[in-house]
DNA sequence: AGACTGACGGTCT
DNA sequence: GAGACCGCCAGTC
């Protein structure tokens, strides 16, 4: 069974280590779809916020953005304090210092990961 | 089938 | 640094 992109996707997000972040478009890169960033926030939309098996609040925006937005019904503040809550600094405006916090995993584990699972 | 939509991204102003 | 624009891909109407 070839995994789906949901799956990739999702396997991926769930690699990013407490007290970092990366984004919508390294995570579809990662998972092996350059240019889908909008298919990661599809798939994270999709996900239930409770619940803490997938790390879904460590994925921003390239802009080092929370993406807020009325349509979240309010994820997006959640994720905000789960953020803070390792120790990420977001301001009120949902901005943080990606470059300080930016996830950088080792290719060949993400491989690993994408086909053992 | 065609148009619209979105938890996006890079470029230009 | 912020906002406008256009390209991107999959789902929905």
């Amino acid at each position: 069974m070839a995994p789906t992109a949901e799956q990739n996707i999702l396997r991926v997000t769930a690699m990013i280590p407490r007290g970092h972040v990366t984004t919508y478009g390294r995570v579809a890169e990662l998972a092996g779809y350059f240019g889908a960033a909008r298919q990661v926030g599809w798939v994270l939309r999709r996900q239930d916020p409770a619940d803490t098996t997938i790390p879904w609040h460590r994925v921003v925006n390239a802009a080092g953005a929370i993406s807020m937005g009325i349509g979240r019904t309010g994820s997006d503040w959640i994720q905000r304090e789960l953020l803070l809550e390792e120790g990420i600094p977001v301001d009120q405006a949902g901005r943080l210092p990606l470059r300080t916090y930016l996830w950088t995993p080792d290719p060949l584990q993400v491989l690993q990961v994408l086909a053992g699972g």
